[in-house]
DNA sequence: GTTTATAGAGCGAGCGCTCGCTTTATAGAC
DNA sequence: GTCTATAAAGCGAGCGCTCGCTCTATAAAC
């Protein structure tokens, strides 16, 4: 296993970057960890480290969205990874700093592709449509850490769970922010842009929380995208009265 | 603490009855639970045994919604609902057959409220409307019960995730039914009922998982189940067509 | 006295984590 | 090229502890 570029991912990694303005991949999310722990990863060449983490991290994220974190024993993560269980401790002090290490880089990579919309969205509408379907992009792209995030949450220590909440609600605001715009530019009919925001971010999530759902009913990344688009511009545009308003 | 009816819960009780048709009191629930495992415990008296099975479900759904299902260990249990371990163990056989009969609990009542519409309902549009409420109402008299079954769905074991599974399109499965009988009447305007009722059903769960997102907006039950209604009849009623329609 | 229910000490298994030791990579001396 | 010195990285048995679960003595009910 040498050094270099991974030959065989780059043109899937380009049309993630070209989506997110990210590189998404294993490697590149290992070495964003490592640049913001190297003070307490013990392993000091970066090349071993990120490669080692990266196996950590993958393994990680395949335990626990099969039978939890809790579950997770650092023994089967030292079994499966190929690291032993000292190796393992370079990288981190505790399983719950493994922990939050993923949980920091998911919540760090949200905020940089969904706060970084492209200069030239024209208008409220393309902005909300840019964040629906980068949101599916982006965590179809990194769907095992998302999962991660979403179903561990609950059995977070507190500090982890805070982190994990505040993140949810940024999200949140990114598309209470546009559908707010576009209400005020008369793009959308909204009564409560909060609200609102609040009943389509769990749409969102369903997408990586029940993937298996979409999997087994062969819905692509970009027909869910579509639907969801379009039932959520019905919902929000502006259009005649309705034909009848019974009880 | 006495047997008999709890005077204080009738008034609830009763509201709960007029909407979901059903008693979803702890105490009626306890009795379901004994009446279908009567034969695997041990306690015989039903007085004594739903009494006690209340308590050991209540303290359970405490515990494991605040740090999930595994992380809560039966001294835990033991401790909080004032049960020895080993009385603990009159009622179930392990750990596991007491998460298999809440959940087994909780799909039967989705079941048979979900699945028994009042014969009243006028049309389509009435039935979906009812769909929604009733699946706020429901949830949210047996809040604890829901958030347990979701969020621990994850780490159940194989049968007992079938079951979780099973349940959930079961749900999706009656939103599909009424959409897809509201387009067929011409009273919805639908392109896929299937990837309609998908998208809804999130929205639904939300309120309970979600719950403290909407309590710390003070958004009452009613007033997310109008919102919800609002939002989805605005996305299926049949209008004019979008007065524009950009790239 | 018999039945029913409870108490709580105790069991083996498995947990997160540590630490003394071995193996591997690197580089200068000759 | 070969040898040696040194640091980096890895190893895995074992520690203290908690887990799910059991079992016998005891208390209460009738």
């Amino acid at each position: 296993m040498k050094a270099g570029n991974p030959p065989a991912a780059v043109a899937h990694s380009d049309a993630q970057r070209a989506m997110t303005g990210l590189d998404l991949s294993m490697e590149a999310m290992a070495a964003r960890m490592l640049a913001r722990h190297h003070a307490t990863i013990r392993v000091k060449k970066p090349q071993v480290a990120t490669a080692r983490l990266a196996r950590i991290v993958e393994t990680t994220l395949t335990l626990a969205n099969n039978a939890g974190f809790q579950s997770m024993s650092l023994r089967d993560l030292s079994e499966q990874s190929g690291l032993s269980m000292g190796a393992l401790y370079a990288y981190f002090d505790s399983k719950e700093t493994l922990l939050r290490m993923i949980l920091g880089t998911v919540s760090t990579v949200v905020e940089e592709v969904l706060g970084a919309p492209p200069p030239d969205l024209d208008g409220p509408r393309a902005h909300l449509n840019w964040l629906l379907r980068t949101h599916v992009a982006l965590t179809e792209a990194m769907l095992a850490w998302f999962t991660f995030s979403y179903m561990e949450a609950k059995t977070f220590p507190p500090e982890a769970r805070a982190m994990a909440v505040a993140s949810e609600r940024r999200t949140e605001g990114f598309i209470c922010d546009a559908l707010a715009q576009g209400a005020a530019a008369g793009v959308f009919e909204i009564d409560d842009a909060a609200m609102t925001a609040a009943l389509i971010k769990p749409m969102l999530q369903d997408w990586y929380v029940k993937r298996s759902k979409y999997r087994r009913r062969g819905i692509a990344p970009d027909a869910f995208a579509d639907a969801l688009v379009a039932f959520v511009e019905r919902a929000i545009l502006p259009h005649e009265p309705l034909p009848s308003t019974p009880a």
